[in-house]
DNA sequence: GCTAATAAGTTCACCCTAGAACAAATAAGG
DNA sequence: CCTTATTTGTTCTAGGGTGAACTTATTAGC
């Protein structure tokens, strides 16, 4: 029997197949047993079985490290992967000044995570071809061939499309705006390429990996120095028609508000994030202060510092309680460098939402409360997410 | 070959069979051809044609009227449905003050449509009760057996938690609250009981049968004495973990506004809906005023009407707005009574939605634009979209 | 009015999935 | 230490869905 290729399985036509459906699964959740595969793609277990022993046989999947002993009685589960050789994928972030990437392969290993600072008004040109440097780089430092590379998700800041790539106004680097990015990424980097926004990429990453494991519905909120989030409904992330579903940062809060850099007034970004209160502390204290020098210094006691979280936490609770009113989730999960506050962000944030949100937490039980709680990622959830992209759309590769 | 029975194929037992898929499909879309029917199901169209030769022999299914010429060249589809006597729906909507009745068949003819004053603080006792009543009349009416009754959706004002059929705070009568409807109405009526929000009714009319068809993501708007609304995302219209998604009009607009009834204060309800216009146009004219009376009047050309229609429009624009910004959705269907006024509605509403949404119309091409339409249901989306639980959600019946 | 093009619907043999029965591996309990 | 309960994973056959080829029904064009 010739060799059976992992990308001919990942391909479109093979979404039907038992044997692209029991990729898929692995390829999504990482690691899985015989019966989780059965359970999520709905085959018979029979079945599962068949196609995993043709599999093993042919090498693309492989028994994985045992998993601890779940203190459950019965026979314990064999756990299978991908095989880490048959395929990896890169995820990257085009951000603020700076691009990063995080390479893992198919059993969801890390094996590289890189940083490189870029200058701040990068062309798309010159972003493709530092990613591709540094992808080159990565892989001959780890001596991995680079053909087994089967897709790069790209995470960037601004509302963009990802169904035709094309950034929106209001992004990061305004220059960026009407750029497509699979058309700019593409052909330097030779492999497919999936764009989305930087926040809906950290959504992912909180879905596969972080504390929205098990929920097909939840929102991301995330307080960085802007304001942002994601949607996540049925287990599928939000785009929007135009890519900018989840920009909880430019909701009006107030019409007659300030400017915002998005062209309207009063936005809950300039209530919320955390940029103005920086430029508080740092007049305070009469140095540049960072988020964490904030955080920091809150956690040892001073009460401006305190103070300043609590007032951004109050402002974010009342977008956030109209996000609660419109959508009634069932989980939130707060992310950005904000939530490193922790309990010093989250009290105030859970009053504030409280408030101004419709259903209240004494109006109903248990499990129909909202709840409330720190992201498990907060650095770098975003490049993860663009590494969750490949794992879970490569049906939309070539 | 035994009789076989439409609610043996509607259980849930049969959800994975081709018979239960085609049956389901039919019954969720009402007439379709058998290409149609193999494309929505995902079999192929051999086993559809197969599955239909057992179904059209068995009397489930029978051909429908032709469907007007398509102007397309090939031979034209034979139009199917699910043979009308081989069962009925009933929609309930239970508002303010009153109660209304639909019956449909699974062709999805409509037979009849009736409505009931009641008590303005009627029971949840009371409301079954007179239900039972009226569905008893109005199948004796047209000489239909009631055996042939598959099932009761409900649509009610205010959130309601459609998996538990639990009545939350803030509905029409604040009594309701914590009243499971499903505990009340099914030992009354004795057919499964399928029960959901007002709004998310009207949105589920829109797009089996209005304004929406086609559409797998778009936001309903509803404005008429308050303000309401439904996201349907995939298919799928939300209920939120507690059944309050979709309630835009208790939305903060002004945390220092005027007490709503919510609870909260300066909700979007407080400015976009037209009670506090009809209040303003009483006065003026001296005498009670309906909302219809207002849009008339305005399209008459009275400038007074004419500016609270468009304040109106203005304010539920700026709501609009952030959920455009929030969601982003493909289209947007206006509802509820104040739709009725038209272009003179439509027209500030869309310049205030535009001037608060973060993607504006010249941001994107034209498949990219949210799209805002007038709903085709005004008046009686609710009942309609209650008969549409149990024809597109019978799969949940016992 | 004939042919080509297009699309809907049907037939049938073959492969593949599902279900049941069985085997294997562990925890709990006396 | 053996039995029972529980859960995982494999084997095998029957039945059923699929795909390819074919038939039917209509429009468009010459």
């Amino acid at each position: 029997m010739h060799r059976i290729e992992l990308k001919s399985l990942l391909a479109d036509r093979a979404v039907g197949t038992p044997s692209g459906r029991v990729v898929r699964a692995l390829s999504e959740r990482g690691a899985l047993s015989a019966t989780q595969i059965a359970h999520i793609t709905g085959l018979a277990k029979s079945t599962v079985s068949m196609t995993l022993s043709e599999l093993r046989k042919s090498g693309i999947v492989v028994e994985g490290p045992s998993l601890e002993r779940g203190a459950s009685v019965g026979r314990p589960a064999t756990v299978l992967t991908l095989n880490p050789q048959a395929g990896t994928c890169v995820g990257v972030l085009i951000g603020l000044g700076q691009a990063r990437v995080i390479v893992a392969d198919v059993s969801h290993a890390i094996i590289a995570d890189t940083v490189t600072e870029l200058d701040p008004d990068f062309s798309p040109e010159q972003a493709a071809e530092e990613t591709r440097r540094m992808i080159k780089q990565t892989y001959a430092e780890h001596s991995m061939p680079l053909c087994g590379l089967l897709g790069v998700g790209v995470a960037v800041a601004g509302p963009v499309n990802p169904i035709d790539g094309r950034m929106q106004r209001a992004s990061v680097v305004p220059t960026w705006a009407g750029i497509d990015i699979r058309t700019v990424f593409g052909p330097v980097l030779q492999r497919p390429i999936l764009v989305d926004n930087e926040s809906n990429c950290a959504a992912l990453a909180e879905m596969m990996w972080g504390a929205a494991i098990g929920y097909e519905d939840f929102v991301l909120f995330k307080i960085d120095m802007g304001v942002g989030g994601a949607i996540v409904s049925g287990g599928r992330v939000l785009t929007g028609i135009a890519g900018s579903a989840g920009e909880f940062g430019h909701m009006t809060v107030d019409p007659d508000g300030p400017l915002c850099r998005c062209g309207n007034r009063g936005c809950l970004e300039l209530y919320a994030s955390f940029k103005t209160p920086l430029q508080h502390a740092s007049k305070r204290f009469d140095r540049p202060m960072t988020m964490d020098d904030v955080i920091v210094l809150a956690k040892e006691g001073d009460v401006g510092c305190r103070r300043l979280i609590e007032d951004t936490a109050t402002a974010a609770g009342r977008g956030l309680g109209m996000i609660g009113t419109i959508l009634n989730p069932g989980l939130i999960v707060i992310g950005g460098r904000m939530a490193l506050a922790g309990d010093l962000l989250m009290t105030p944030l859970a009053a504030s939402f409280e408030k101004h949100t419709l259903v209240k937490r004494s109006d109903v039980s248990g499990p129909a409360r909202t709840e409330l709680t720190i992201g498990k990622f907060t650095e770098n959830d975003s490049c993860m997410g663009a590494v969750g992209l490949v794992l879970r759309h490569h049906g939309r590769l070539a």
